[in-house]
DNA sequence: ACTGAATCCTAGCAGTGCTAGACATGCTTG
DNA sequence: CAAGCATGTCTAGCACTGCTAGGATTCAGT
């Protein structure tokens, strides 16, 4: 490989990335409804086509952003986790973490948990950062729990369910610390 | 009023209905992607412009799609509730009729509680048959419990949370009833 | 029967995701 | 060094979306 395509190769990967950032920040700034293919082509200073050089479609933009989402979380997930004292507060932690991220950047959140993207859950060949997401929730039960996996499941969906149901209006968004209390609370009176 | 004005406004209500019914036709047979202004004109033998003279928009077809959606939950829930011989198995099949209800009918959930529509939930003008289907919630708790409300929402939040995953691929199909069965058992051991 | 009003449809706008084919650029080979 | 090939990029356009202005048509009351 000569020199000259290897430079070309390192560009298109930069490209790759800004197109990715781009969109991360229409989406942040603007929301979803303003990611079009046309304001981020004029975003990058390309043509769209240029775009789908880069990813099969749009879905495939929505899930670059939304996997370096993955990565973002599992590192506060864990720093969460690690950080509380004892396996009681650092399911409240993860928990918490979780929650903040969500209300914090809400448009990664969407990226990675309600828009359609083609990224795989719960498979093999799931990239590792969701992986890291959900086993931190695992972690927090202990390793001799042989439910623990579903706890994480149900814990994880009570949290994703409380997101966007306050996000949507459904429930009012005023008491969400309360809920994740009793959430938490319920799991701690339980063997 | 006229007899004919009365006739036409009789029409007119018909007409009406006919719109909800076949969006949520359409919706439920090939999903609401499907459901376009122009299929939906079609469908109903009439322009797009008719279809804006009875609603603002799709938003509020959707809205209307859902309205029906939640005064027929709202019956799935009571009959379960009020068919349980107690107040713990009330939960029980509360949730298992709210489960069954989202896998057995996703159109219909999807237009209540993931697409944008017109509807304002938990508020005054919230109209009734939403009300109705989170008291049901509501009913399933202690009446001395002043935590009642609370619990409602995040049980609802949690089952909402484990259909969506569920249904987006984000945590496997399989196993619902056991996260269900989890999830009771949390709410049963706590006072 | 005539006029005014209510009703409805045609046609079109501005936008969407996505792509075929023209164009220019740069690389490799004779 | 020049010819030709290949890579990369853009213009222009497709088929679709929700939505609407304005003309045509039908109907009601006088």
């Amino acid at each position: 490989m000569s020199a000259t395509s290897e430079r070309r190769e390192r560009e298109r990967a930069h490209r790759h990335q800004m197109i990715i950032t781009a969109a991360r920040e229409i989406a942040e700034t603007q929301g979803w409804e303003a990611v079009t293919t046309r304001r981020l082509a004029d975003r990058v200073e390309y043509s769209q086509p240029v775009l789908y050089s880069h990813f099969h479609g749009k879905d495939a933009i929505v899930g670059a952003v939304a996997l370096d989402g993955f990565a973002e979380l599992a590192g506060h997930l864990r720093r969460a986790r690690e950080s509380a004292p004892g396996p009681a507060a650092a399911l409240r932690a993860v928990c918490q973490a979780y929650l903040r991220f969500a209300t914090e950047r809400p448009a990664l959140y969407q990226a990675m948990f309600v828009l359609p993207t083609d990224l795989t859950f719960a498979s093999a060949e799931t990239p590792a950062p969701m992986q890291d997401c959900f086993d931190e929730f695992v972690g927090c039960f202990r390793a001799d729990d042989e439910r623990r996996g579903l706890c994480a499941e149900v814990i994880w969906s009570a949290l994703h369910g409380i997101v966007v149901l306050s996000d949507s209006g459904r429930i009012p968004p005023a008491v969400q610390d309360e809920r994740v209390d009793l959430l938490i609370s319920l799991f701690a009176s339980t063997p």
